[in-house]
DNA sequence: ATTTAGTGAGTGAACGCTCACTTTGGGCAA
DNA sequence: TTGCCCAAAGTGAGCGTTCACTCACTAAAT
């Protein structure tokens, strides 16, 4: 179904058994999307991923370290993807298409880690924007939904207004839904339900 | 700025000094709202509250009681609230307005409480769905909304469609712009804002 | 006098993490 | 091919710390 968070591994190590590092990451997933990071301890992690305790430190220094680098995984994963589809995309509502498929496709990839960056999120993204340091605050999925707004009002392709509390709106309407397939009141991959995502998507954004 | 959580305490009791059960249940909002509820301890609490450690445990009998009463306490208050707008409104696009027109009102009323609901629903929904006992089911703001959807594509006031879904990308619309205003992305009361959001539902529902 | 609220040192349990040790496996000289 | 080597991977009992919660006691209120 899917594949390791990283599919090129570090150097071309010896390979164990089945992936130890790739199997303390998704039992790690799976736990701390179900009962949070906090709730979770090291030697559930272990015994879920079938390792010791200790192997976890081989390949990361702390359990918050695990669980705050495959949070950033897939945010700096999800920016480039949605800033090459409103790249590649020439109107707003070619853009707003284009997202919201980067979006779906990212999620039916690796349901688990979307998950976990969605149930998270409130807990890692005040780190990103307290180290300001440019190169984070540019990989904020967020950060380019606002400016693809604000440079779409400018043009003249939306009505002016405020493009920060219309990016919410707008990226409320497929996390929103996301998080209902969590809950398990949306059925099927998201993809199946893209059409109708990006066209309330655009709605509100012309509303 | 705002008062208890229950104005009508319990029974005509002693009112200690300056409401020590308000004062923990205050300070452990605002604590768990930043840090999350597992990060969060009982010796926090209590020093930020201005009490001793043993006098929670004369109001709660455990942490998690304490945070799952104050969760439930707005859960069937959002609940109720949108109950009743839902069914003072006679067409679609009016229960539309007065349904987020409720939201903003109980999140503007009680901002860290409402904060408090939106960051942890995910924590204790699970238990509220295990529950089915028909009584937390009603309860349940979601639910309703799907409902009065439903309701709308039977009559024909909207396009058929999947309730469950359209619900989920609806409330996205506004909980999304209230997750942003907790980050400090949208600014002022949510009522300021609840026009824009209105029509930006009512858009979503009719796409 | 009795009940209710508040105190804070103390308790057992569980936590994240460490470390001395064992196992594994690829490279390479003979 | 064989046998040795050594670094990396894996182990799990154990460490120090901190946690949620308790309890014997005091203060206040009616």
């Amino acid at each position: 179904m899917q594949e390791l968070i990283d599919p090129m591994d570090e150097q071309g190590v010896t390979e164990g058994a089945a992936g130890a590092k790739a199997r303390i990451e998704r039992a790690a997933l799976s736990l701390f999307c179900i009962r949070g990071v906090d709730a979770v301890t090291t030697r559930e992690i272990a015994s879920a991923s079938g390792v010791s305790e200790g192997a976890l430190y081989r390949h990361y220094p702390s359990k918050e370290s695990l669980a705050e680098t495959m949070f950033f995984a897939i945010h700096v994963r999800l920016a480039n993807e949605i800033s090459k589809a409103a790249q590649s995309a020439p109107s707003i509502d070619a853009k707003a298409r284009a997202i919201v498929a980067a979006y779906a496709r990212i999620a039916d990839d690796d349901w688990t880690l979307f998950s976990y960056h969605l149930l998270t999120t409130h807990r890692f993204l005040p780190y990103a924007d307290k180290n300001r340091n440019e190169a984070k605050a540019k990989s904020n999925p967020v950060a380019i939904v606002e400016a693809v707004i604000a440079q779409a009002m400018a043009d003249g392709e939306l009505p002016k207004g405020d493009a920060r509390l219309k990016a919410a709106a707008a990226l409320g309407v497929v996390l929103q839904s996301a998080l209902h397939k969590i809950y398990g009141k949306v059925e099927g991959d998201l993809s199946v339900h893209q059409d109708f995502l990006a066209h309330a998507v655009i709605a509100v954004l012309k509303s």
